[in-house]
RNA sequence: GGCGGCGUAGCCAAGUGGCCAAGGCAGAGGUCUGCAAAACCUUUAUUCCCGGGUUCGAGUCCCGGCGCCGCCUCCA
């Protein structure tokens, strides 16, 4: 069974087949650069960046379109606020963006178009619909004419009646029709504007993408995303200029994932719950390494459609699961005598059980992942082999399986951004610093007490030297006196059954 | 008001009409341990918001409620 994906144009998962055998065009609507992205377009493009690697990873090619708006009111809006150019806002955003996508682990797409470098394009798309009869002009403002379209409302289950009835858009009386939308506006004095026939303006929010999708990936194109509040009317109208331009069908399969909410509400400006992705990495106990990996657990652990509810606890539990993720690690490494002392290097009865181990997590990864790309399914598969090597290693496992078993997750995990990093990089990825107590919008609980100071690697190897030469002469008070120490800075020790120990910060 | 979605254990969350309803977190008991930690084992929904219906069989399909959410205006 190959990959089914949703399908909003349709509401149904369809068999996916892209047009050109192996290879898959496909857009996502980036964001409007004018101020920090918060945690809902981070997990805008974490989905779209899973699907684009899935379908990497499945031997297809992939040309990945994700765009900028760098020209629209609310950036207009900001610059005047800031006392600053329109450009300026918008360069300093995209920037502050693709810091945040870099942190997050979100790859580049392969094209990041800004829209204000396809004006000649959009121009030459509405002079498209002007001279099919789907636009008219009025003072230096180009509309389109909804009614002209049949198919308007086809995404996103709407028919013209109803938008009708329920429209609360206040009415521009130039407008033929309250429902027609801007495609290109005319520009008021001092706002950026560029040369047209119909005079200086500006492009439209919907025009630029139809203008930038098409020319970077063709018409039609396999995928087009975004998430669930841009079905109506952003892709509704994209559909309907694009589809009145070209006469040819736009888009095959639309995907659109679902909110982060706070309480179950809509994380979003207006509402004033929203976290930028910055405050998260800023306020979280861990390094960057650690927070990245627990925010991408967080938000795959539910499928992209469904609303994901973010709290502290939330990103807490995403922790504490990676955690155990690279405990597992940690002894694999040690079962094949790569730290530490060699305990269980040799060939072990583990050995034998592991192929159809490893095998049975293939299959069961891409069975979740071909299924409209089920996250959560795959992650479960990921845990569901935890526990199996856990008890391989109690059964004896060799080194070579070991780093079998552990290269498996690596290469997998690379689909979803996951365990990507040795046991040790994440364990020490946990920076505990001094923290204000006052003021913390997003507060990690923290299951240690913070110390002013940590110690050294030294230091700490020391002690524990010194706890188990305790230990060996039975003077188990010193010894636990030793723990208690260390656990004052964080540290916690695990004893191995040797004699030796080791510790985690 | 119109359109759409969701409601599964204490919590999070999968579930293509049919083997005992995935998995995780938290909890309880146990093995191991000088004590711990980690790991492992056992345990946690006769039942999937409520009420009807279709079917040999429904969490899964249909109808009607109740509750929550989203879109209809900029929005990932």
């Amino acid at each position: 069974m190959g990959l089914r994906i949703h399908n909003t144009l349709t509401r149904q998962k369809e068999p996916f087949e892209p047009l050109t055998p192996g290879e898959v065009r496909m857009y996502v609507c980036g964001i409007t650069a004018y101020d920090l992205s918060h945690l809902g377009h981070a997990r805008s493009a974490l989905v779209f960046d899973v699907i684009r690697r899935y379908l990497e990873f499945t031997g297809t090619r992939v040309r990945f379109v994700r765009n900028f708006t760098d020209v629209d009111d609310k950036i207009i809006k900001r610059a005047e606020k800031d006392g600053v150019s329109p450009a300026e806002v918008s360069e300093r955003y995209i920037a502050e963006y693709q810091n945040d996508m870099k942190r997050l682990g979100v790859l580049p797409a392969n094209v990041e178009p800004k829209a204000t470098a396809y004006i000649p394009q959009m121009i030459a798309l509405i002079e498209r619909l002007l001279a099919r009869g789907f636009a008219y002009v009025v003072d230096g403002d180009v509309f389109f004419e909804v009614r002209r379209f049949e198919r308007y409302g086809c995404l996103s289950g709407k028919n013209l009646d109803e938008l009708l009835a329920g429209a609360r858009v206040e009415v521009d009386e130039r407008k033929r029709d309250p429902r027609d939308f801007a495609l290109w506006k005319s520009a008021k004095p001092g706002e950026p504007s560029w040369d047209s026939p119909w005079g200086p303006g500006r492009p439209g929010w919907h025009i630029e993408c139809s203008a930038m999708s098409m020319e970077h990936l063709g018409s039609p194109f396999d995928i087009h995303g975004g998430g669930e509040d841009l079905i109506f009317p952003h892709h509704e109208c994209e559909i309907a200029q694009s589809e009145a331009a070209t006469d040819t069908p736009f888009v095959r399969y639309w995907v659109h994932n679902g909110f982060v909410q706070i309480n179950k509400e809509k994380m979003s400006k207006s509402l004033g719950n929203f976290f930028t992705i910055r405050e998260i990495f800023e306020k979280s106990p861990y390094g960057v390494p650690v927070t990245a990996e627990a925010l991408r657990y967080f938000l795959l652990a539910t499928h992209y459609r469904s609303p994901v509810d973010f709290s502290d606890d939330a990103l807490w539990e995403a922790k504490r699961a990676l955690d155990r993720f690279y405990g597992l690690f940690q002894r694999l490494d040690e079962s094949s005598g790569a730290a530490g002392p060699p305990q269980r290097g040799a060939a072990g009865p583990g050995d034998r059980l592991l192929p159809p181990l490893l095998e049975r997590l293939g299959e069961g990864f891409r069975q979740a992942m071909d299924d409209d790309f089920s996250t959560p399914g795959a992650i479960a598969q990921f845990q569901l082999l935890r526990g199996e090597l856990n008890r391989l290693i109690d059964a004896g496992l060799s080194r070579r399986s070991g780093e079998q078993a552990r290269e498996q997750f690596r290469s997998f995990g690379q689909v979803l951004g996951l365990f990507q990093s040795s046991w040790r990089e994440w364990e020490f990825g946990i920076v505990h610093q001094v923290r204000a107590a006052e003021a913390v919008a997003v507060t990690v609980k923290v299951d240690v007490t913070v110390t002013k100071n940590s110690l050294t690697d030294e230091e700490i190897e020391q002690k524990l030297a010194e706890r188990n030469e305790a230990r060996r002469r039975k003077d188990f008070a010193r010894a636990d006196e030793i723990r208690a120490e260390l656990a004052a800075f964080g540290i916690t020790i695990e004893d191995r059954p040797d004699g030796t120990s080791r510790w985690k910060r």
